[in-house]
DNA sequence: AGAATAGTGTCTGTCAGACACTATAGA
DNA sequence: TCTATAGTGTCTGACAGACACTATTCT
């Protein structure tokens, strides 16, 4: 099927992919950054991302997760868009808009793999202000976090950071983690329950004291949005 | 500056703009449709939108209100991304990726300008089945009106479907029509008091009984969101 | 037994829903 | 006065926060 229309007829602007990959690790939040290889920002850090490839990729999901599975040799288990960035000012290369995913990963799975390379790192959110970061990355990330911030007090987002299974515990202390402050166990317990988006184990694990129930993701459970907030 | 790079070096995908622009207007929720001029789907309607002007637009918001201008003579006071539809097959000429705005406006403003044009329409959104609808914009749509919904319950945002002055009762229905379901006058008004992004008028209208006291948004007020939603 | 962590019972506070009540305006 | 709409008072219900209490495991 021949149509008489031509994509390079229209000036497109540059359009990219860039992804903030998110990980719980040791109570502290980290973004996944990649030290750039080539120009504009040559050397500095930045969100890992890149070029929609047409003849590869299904969609721009398909770039992102695509991307993300080079830089950590792992699909992660949440990808959702954040938003576009665009303007003419924040690529030197000129008008440029950059659709941005926002992802999460359980740090496990990827830190073997990470440590073979040396131009992928995570860095705690702490301490982004003292890395030199690329582009508006740094206020990408910000954006990021908010969002990530929000979905946790409305939404059991933060499982996606913990191993296939965990105890009431460990969700907690990732949603900490992310919210900044601190949850009533009792208030978890009730929503966990009251999602039904979590089933038990038969085995308990031990845990310094007396041993913990494991709970772990139905499988095919989508996320449940709660209808109020955690109170902040 | 001149640096090492091209933008037609890479092979980019085609890149749109689209807008869902949303208005309540005779107790219906309405969305803006633009009958296309040329293929592909000529004849068709579709969203309002069109290709970034990369020599006139600063950003992509710039792009979505200059489309939103041209079909309505007016510049909508909300407008946000919803999200960026994208794949091989949603457009004939190729790969696409179409980055969708959310919009709303005060029926009243635009109803006048629309009247004169003939590619140019409301669509009750329960007639939107009946209608041949270019792309995948039917499904964009959808997803527009889903986000409506879901903020209509736990934000204010209705209010950019009336007028500057205007009584509880008509944002009550506004927020009905939206949400589709009933909502307690006096869960509003809490609501409306408790935000503190409203002032009261001095004057009151006369509605067909007792006379209403009319609201309107404090300058440069931002939309509140609330920590419930209202329940459904 | 004592320390540490898991888990429960239950009271309070906040806010949405429900709905009866009062207030005011026009016919 | 009757009807229509505006606006209030107040009870109930759902659910988060707080926190004391019990349970279990290890040393």
């Amino acid at each position: 099927m021949t149509l008489p229309y031509d994509i390079s007829d229209y000036k497109n602007p540059l359009f990219t992919i860039d992804n903030v990959l998110f990980t719980v690790d040791k109570n502290a939040l980290k973004v996944l950054l990649v030290k750039r290889a080539s120009e504009p920002f040559k050397d500095a850090w930045g969100l890992p991302g890149g070029f929609v490839d047409i003849e590869q990729d299904a969609d721009t999901n398909a770039t992102a997760l695509r991307k993300l599975k080079e830089k950590t040799s792992v699909i992660p288990p949440y990808l959702e868009q954040l938003k576009v960035f665009s303007g003419l000012t924040r690529d030197p290369r000129g008008f440029s808009a950059t659709l941005v995913y926002f992802a999460l990963v359980q740090a496990q799975t990827v830190q073997s793999f990470i440590d073979t390379v040396d131009d992928v790192k995570w860095v705690e959110m702490s301490a982004i202000q003292a890395i030199d970061i690329a582009f508006d990355h740094e206020h990408i990330i910000e954006q990021a976090q908010q969002r990530l911030v929000q979905k946790s007090l409305y939404s059991m987002l933060p499982v996606y950071c913990l191993p296939e299974q965990f105890t009431v515990s460990e969700l907690k202390t990732v949603i900490e983690v992310i919210i900044g402050k601190s949850v009533q166990r009792k208030s978890l317990l009730r929503r966990m329950e009251a999602s039904g988006m979590f089933e038990t184990m038969t085995e308990k694990v031990k845990s310094g004291g007396r041993k913990a129930q494991m709970y772990r993701l139905i499988d095919g459970a989508s996320i449940l949005n709660f209808e109020r907030n955690l109170v902040i």
